[in-house]
DNA sequence: AGCAGGGCTGACCAAATGGTCAAACTGGTT
DNA sequence: AACCAGTTTGACCATTTGGTCAGCCCTGCT
């Protein structure tokens, strides 16, 4: 709790709150008090509980949405670049709560749409990418959007999901947690690599 | 709105409201409405919004957890069992809300483990068989927990996060959709299946 | 008709919550 | 000291929301 600029302190406490409890479970009071600052002091800087969620939100959105354009690299050496985009997915879908985001974007999807429409600015640079590798020749023969569509699911979802997919796994949080740190992402990875390869 | 059960009337209301808003979101008023009944009727059939909310989700819950652990059938071709086990995932997965399960978990662990508790005997079956397979040198050798989680993954994650994956696939809600009903379930079959094979 | 009991509801309540405001406080400037 | 602008807050407000309750309505029984 050091003596820092209030509005960013209001910031991490409101990123804090509303990542846990979500928009309509957040509560003004709460980010208030984690912040160290009265609710009214809270509105001072904020106008309104929507104006602060959309500051964070945004830079949240901000952060995550460059992963699905990422690909400018035109390189041919895709497998080590496979690797580097699933260890980025990896990290910032883990610390930046995509559970988070989804839920959000499912509360209002016109949110996501109109941040959206100004990056939107031609095709996905993975499809493009790999529709030039198998021009080339180097890698097999398929539906580039599956593909994507796989390679973020299968980053992603073991998190979104940890509840579920621990339980099955007949683990309890530390394990599972440790396990996907450990060991999935590297297997994931080489999964990936698998199916692209000829 | 036929004459039908007031209690039934009021289950399918809450599981609609619950499965739009959430827990934390959804009012007792708007599923009373949605019942054709007043509030306080509502609170006469169930007493509290955790007791209509614990009945909804045990459901959901009870229709999903199977799924956690199918394949009891012992035979070698396994790669029907694929077939069979991504239609069942993706059409569970898409009508069942996963979405709605997901966020509500995150919110409640606890109800989770202890409804998972009394199912967890035994391993999980999809590993054992797997494990099953490879001993008999029918598939290739890998760890099974990875192939696993990527076959949830694979089922899941694009209706979960569609907004996201949609946009990032340039396509519109109506466009997504169908490209996941019509191509991209046989599409993740077959990737399935392939990284499985010997 | 009278009555009993379950189903149902309008009116109401207490608590929670986002937001406002006038007053107090702060540090710097004249 | 007097003043000013920016900051901070306790007290307060209107609204929303889960939940309660006394009583009405309806049906079947005596």
């Amino acid at each position: 709790m050091a003596i820092t600029d209030p509005e960013k302190r209001i910031l991490q406490a409101a990123r804090k709150v509303f990542v846990e409890y979500g928009f309509v479970g957040a509560r003004m009071q709460r980010i208030a008090d984690e912040a160290g600052i009265s609710k009214a002091s809270l509105h001072y800087y904020f106008r309104s509980k929507e104006k602060l969620f959309d500051r964070i939100f945004a830079e949240y959105m901000d952060r995550v949405m460059p992963l699905l354009n990422t690909w400018n690299d035109d390189s041919d050496d895709w497998e080590s670049k496979v690797r580097l985009f699933v260890r980025q997915l990896t990290t910032i879908y883990g610390d930046t709560s995509l559970h988070f985001m989804v839920q959000e974007l499912r509360r209002d999807p016109a949110k996501l749409i109109s941040r959206l429409e100004k990056k939107k600015r031609g095709r996905n640079r993975f499809i493009t990418y790999y529709e030039r590798l198998m021009a080339d020749g180097l890698v097999r023969e398929q539906d580039p959007r599956a593909l994507a569509i796989t390679m973020h699911a299968v980053c992603a979802y073991p998190q979104l999901n940890a509840p579920m997919m621990g339980a099955a796994l007949r683990m309890n949080n530390k394990g599972y947690e440790a396990y996907l740190k450990n060991e999935y992402t590297e297997q994931a990875t080489e999964l990936l690599i698998r199916l692209m390869k000829k």
